[in-house]
DNA sequence: AAACACGGCAACCGCCCCAGT
DNA sequence: CACTGGGGCGGTTGCCGTGTT
């Protein structure tokens, strides 16, 4: 390709950027706006004497002389951030940048190749994936061990049913699994080469008065959800992040809460409303708003036998069949997960799935937003201004499987 | 004191996207 | 529809200061 057409100008100063220069090209855009860049350097060269290419200019403007830039060292909440935001965003700097007032892409960028990937790998925790590095090794062990038929048969085996759902919501060490030392996380083979969704975005309940428990239920999603924002990530296919978005047309207050959370999420617009290539989805058909209350009854399977949760019955309102929702169409070419067919109506209700999945709801900030990382350890991070709750890639495919059904 | 290693950082390079023609 | 140029982005390079041997 060659330099950009700019440089190709004779005269045009490289390297670093002198006082008088940066002085030059303060005094002119100052006076002048910035405009289109490739005619700074025409103009400011007339002007000032200033002799760069016009990329120069803009990259030395954003990067350095801009009056709302942010000095000094990164303080531990904003480096908690990027990592936090890599996590939902990878190498998006710009994005993550947008997030981060007064820091630029270039300076986030620096601060994670020399320093904040070191700190992840001293934690154990790989800096590309931001799983466990134990775990990164297993997985990638047990996909060179897969027969390739075996791989492409992968979502074949997770068809939904019972058993299969109750070995999701096992932790124990698989027998086949390689040993590995100091590791006690054993990832979910089925499931390790099929993940395309490293994120999910799930707005929380603190606000469902009424529906009990602090955090948002199968039966709680499944109502109120009638949109979904897949986000995918251009540059790592494996850290895609999909968002359940309350309905907004519901006659519930919950829903309304629930959408004006998300609004107001910092979080979740970095993740949607302004990630390239974000898909909403509305499904052909509304979910209606019945009676929240209602909603108390809700079954679930385990090896033995399917029983009822607490509460009144539930006659009309299980799951919403998944002919109502046209999510299918789309999300069977979208991602494997949801490739899964409706086979049963296995649910799960709060208590079941907080006591197998091991949440641990002990935010004690009322407006935060709760990530659970992808170790077994439900370690919590917390963001400010927001009110959701995000589960990654483990707990996403937990989910995912549920939602298949229902999908 | 000199050589070397390392980390932080600014800036460049190459590519991609998109609007205009 | 194809081409072109500008803007923007992420990857990479190389300089420089500091610490270590």
């Amino acid at each position: 390709m060659g330099r950009h057409s700019c440089c190709y100008k004779q005269k045009l100063r490289k390297g670093l950027w002198s006082p008088e220069e940066d002085e030059k090209l303060l005094n002119y855009i100052t006076k002048h706006g910035h405009g289109c860049w490739s005619s700074v350097p025409k103009l400011a060269g007339i002007l000032y004497g200033l002799q760069r290419c016009g990329k120069s200019c803009r990259l030395r403007w954003i990067n350095y002389l801009r009056p709302d830039l942010k000095r000094g060292a990164f303080s531990q909440q904003e480096e908690n951030s990027i990592i936090e935001l890599h996590a939902l965003l990878g190498n998006r700097w710009s994005q993550i940048a947008a997030q981060l007032p007064g820091r630029t892409d270039n300076e986030i960028k620096n601060l994670w190749n020399s320093s904040l990937k070191k700190k992840l790998r001293q934690k154990g925790i790989d800096p590309n994936t931001h799983q466990p590095l134990c775990e990164l090794a297993e997985i990638n062990d047990k996909d060179k061990q897969l027969p390739a038929d075996d791989k492409s048969n992968i979502l074949k085996k997770t068809s939904v049913g019972s058993n299969e759902v109750k070995n999701l919501f096992d932790d124990t060490p698989n027998p086949n699994s390689i040993p590995i030392d100091n590791c006690n996380y054993h990832p979910l083979e089925n499931f390790t080469s099929t993940s395309k969704i490293n994120n999910c975005f799930i707005p929380s309940s603190d606000h469902m008065v009424g529906l009990g428990g602090s955090y948002l239920s199968f039966q709680q999603l499944n109502y109120g959800i009638n949109n979904i924002a897949l986000s995918p990530n251009s540059n790592n296919n494996n850290n895609n992040s999909l968002c359940f978005i309350p309905s907004t047309s519901g006659s519930n207050s919950t829903c309304s809460q629930m959408m004006s959370e998300l609004n107001s999420s910092t979080m979740y617009h970095s993740m949607f409303q302004t990630a390239p290539n974000t898909k909403h989805i509305n499904p052909s058909n509304s979910i209606s708003s019945g009676d929240v209350d209602g909603i108390q009854n809700w079954e679930f399977g385990n090896n033995n036998a399917s029983k009822s949760s607490n509460g009144s019955s539930c006659s009309n309102i299980n799951f919403i069949d998944h002919e109502d929702i046209k999510w299918s169409e789309y999300l069977n070419s979208t991602t494997p997960f949801f490739q899964q067919q409706h086979q049963s109506s296995i649910i799960y209700n709060d208590n079941e799935v907080k006591q197998e999945m091991g949440f641990i709801n002990n935010r004690d900030e009322s407006s935060s937003t709760t990530i659970w990382n992808n170790s077994n350890s439900h370690h919590q991070q917390h963001f400010e201004g927001a009110n959701s709750d995000i589960y990654s890639n483990k707990d996403l495919q937990r989910f995912s499987l549920a939602f298949g059904q229902t999908l």
